[in-house]
DNA sequence: TAGATTGTTAATCGATTAACAATC
DNA sequence: TAGATTGTTAATCGATTAACAATC
């Protein structure tokens, strides 16, 4: 049911939307949002935010809206968030670090999300062993068996860029279907496997050009 | 020459292009590449790498491909990294210590680079006198003072949520124009300021949709 | 009912791809 | 010269916007 046929600049902003109700519903702000008030919230345009949302299935009622609290849902549901996600971080230097963090803060005690961090991986056996809330680091030759057995099929990768390669393929060979590259470089992986890469050092350059 | 008309697709690109050929002439590549061999390298068809390339003005030669130390020299001054570029940091929490690292260590000791960074900024009184690399933690009430004083436009924001919008006001009223924004919220802004949002969660939930 | 806002279609706009003459 | 690859135009593809009938 609207799963399919979606295109990826749509899948795209539907985690914003998601995010602008979940802060309406903690200020329990009434129980319905136009597509004018969700496109302010969201920085979209109310007709974008209304296409958007009949893809995935109409629920607004004319002269209304839509009804905050469905609309929520059925973007987690959508998104996969109705169920656990479980996320391994392979590198786990100053940003691995910080990522690691951010998930753990943001989603464990959180009852509505499902984002759980798993596992993280390093090859420094200066750090191995050590735990970071109770999650511990494992060397990453025991990804590939570490992988099945703890059962996450999505991992953020924060290594060095020479590196980042041969780990892409480890995360191919153990069967990994999503992959967020924070490393500065163009990873190659079959098609089957989704990659979303986030390079500060091109969003600081491509800002630069507006300066 | 070129600066003109460019659009904001192509102009993402081109930090990409530019991170290839830093890394190729490392390895002292041989002084020509191909649009098939740069697209290889950045995850793009060749037909768009000459497109992009050509609106920048075009410099290949036919038969051969384009000459590797011009176009990275080219690349450099579109994206205006021909001069040095300051940059300062508004929180210094886990991501915002993470970033303050990485842009020091990549860029300080870069003699072809000129990202620098002059400034960081938070509201914690435990933090602020803190070193990082010799840059200081000042007081984000010193924000208005020190931006002309330091001359930095650009500024990476990795404050909680709820205090993003006041923070970007803060840039506002000091004139900054271009923001990275990592808070997970929708940053208003006149448009003559710059905004590209970059949110973990964003991208983990966006992902969590093809598993 | 009157007012408001959806869902959807058609029109516009912009970006990507294909193709090939020009030329190194 | 022969082979290769650019720069550019035209064709395709896809996304955004506008508009409005349907309807809560």
């Amino acid at each position: 049911m609207g799963k399919q046929n979606i295109p990826d600049v749509v899948i795209r902003r539907l985690p914003i939307y998601l995010r602008v109700l979940e802060n309406l519903s903690e200020e329990s702000y009434g129980n319905v949002i136009s597509s004018f008030e969700l496109g302010e919230k969201s920085g979209v345009t109310p007709a974008q935010v209304r296409k958007d949302l009949s893809l995935i299935g109409a629920f607004g009622k004319q002269g209304l809206g839509y009804e905050i609290a469905t609309l929520r849902d059925e973007l987690k549901r959508i998104l996969n968030l109705d169920r656990e996600i479980k996320v391994a971080i392979i590198g786990v230097g100053n940003l691995g670090h910080a990522i690691a963090k951010y998930i753990i803060q943001r989603y464990d005690n959180e009852k509505d999300y499902h984002l759980k961090l798993v596992a993280l991986f390093d090859s420094d056996p200066r750090v191995i062993g050590e735990l970071i809330n109770g999650v511990p680091i494992d060397h990453i030759d025991s990804f590939q068996d570490k992988a099945p057995e703890l059962g996450f099929r999505m991992v953020v990768i924060a290594v060095p860029a020479e590196v980042a390669q041969s780990v892409m393929d480890k995360c191919v060979m153990a069967g990994i279907e999503a992959v967020l590259n924070f490393a500065p470089v163009h990873l190659k992986a079959p098609k089957g496997i989704r990659i979303h890469n986030t390079d500060l050092s091109i969003d600081l350059m491509h800002l630069a050009y507006y300066l």
